[in-house]
DNA sequence: TGCGGATATGCAGGCGAATCGATGGTGTAG
DNA sequence: CTACACCATCGATTCGCCTGCATATCCGCA
C-alpha cells in the first residue's frame, strides 16, 4: 500500500480518533489501517518485541532471523514494512544494519485507540 | 484465522505487552495479530467509528451500508469479523440487528501498545 | 398461512501479501 | 586484490482476504 509510506513520520496519523466524535473520513481510515496493517502480523510483532528487548534497544538482521525462524530475505522484508510505516528506524554501521523503535510511534497509535479518556476535545461540539 | 475467534472476549489478549520486558511468544503474537488484523481495514475502522458516533452508540446494518458505500453482504461480513474479534457485540431486536462497541475491548489493545511508560509491573488495585 | 423486508451465508473472482531461493551490492578482513 | 559476511532486492509461488451476486434464514405483519 502506497498510502502507508512513511505514514507516521510524515503524513502523520489521522489526527482524529476513530472512536471519538464524528465518524472518520475514508482517507483517514485508510491511513490508520495502513499503519495497523503493518502491526497486524505475528512476525512483525515479534520483531518489534525482539528489538525492544535487545541489549541496547537495537538489533541487526542477523540477530533476528534465528529467533523468528524465518529466512533472512523475509525478515528484511518485514523490517522494511515496519520502517516504512514509521515504527522502526534504520542505522547502518559497517556491514550491519541496526534497527530500533521509533519512540513515539506506537504510542501515537495507542492514543488514537484510547479515546474514552478525557482527552481535551475542548471544542463545545454540543 | 480461527485463532482469532472471540480472542478478546474469551481467550483474552496476550496479557504481556509486545513492548515490555521479554520478547513475546509466537502464540501471543498470533493472538494479538489476529485482533489487530480485524482493526487493520479501512471499512472496519469506519464501521467502528460510525457505530460509536451513532445516536445511542448502536447501529443496525441498514444504517451502515450507505455511508460506507459497500453492499449489505459485505458490511455484514465486516461486522462479523469485528464481532468475532471481540470488538463488537450484536443484539437482535425484531428484524434488526444492532451492533455496539464492546467498551473495554479497544482500550485493552491500546494498553498493550502503551508500555513505553514505566507502568508499574504490579497491577494497581482499583 | 403467506408475504415482504432485514440479515446472514455460500460461492467465486481478483488483488495484495508472505515466504523463499537466487542474485547483486557493499564493507571488512586477510 | 581477493574472499567472505551482511543485507537488500528480484522473481516466483502460494495463500489469504475483500468484494459482490445469488441465495438462504429469520421475523413481523396482514
Amino acid at each position: 500500500m502506497d498510502y502507508v509510506g512513511t505514514a507516521l513520520a510524515e503524513t502523520s496519523l489521522p489526527a482524529i480518533s476513530p472512536l471519538a466524535g464524528e465518524p472518520i473520513e475514508r482517507a483517514d481510515a485508510e491511513r490508520l489501517a495502513g499503519v495497523l496493517k503493518a502491526l497486524a502480523d505475528p512476525a512483525r510483532l515479534r520483531l518489534l518485541s525482539l528489538i525492544q528487548s535487545a541489549p541496547e534497544g537495537e538489533a541487526c538482521v542477523c540477530d533476528l532471523t534465528a529467533p523468528l525462524g524465518l529466512s533472512q530475505p523475509t525478515v528484511s522484508h518485514h523490517l522494511r514494512i515496519l520502517t516504512e510505516a514509521g515504527l522502526l528506524e534504520r542505522e547502518k554501521r559497517g556491514v550491519w544494519a541496526y534497527y530500533r523503535l521509533v519512540p513515539t510511534a506506537i504510542g501515537a497509535i495507542a492514543d488514537l485507540l484510547t479515546p474514552p479518556r478525557k482527552r481535551a476535545t475542548k471544542k463545545a461540539a454540543r
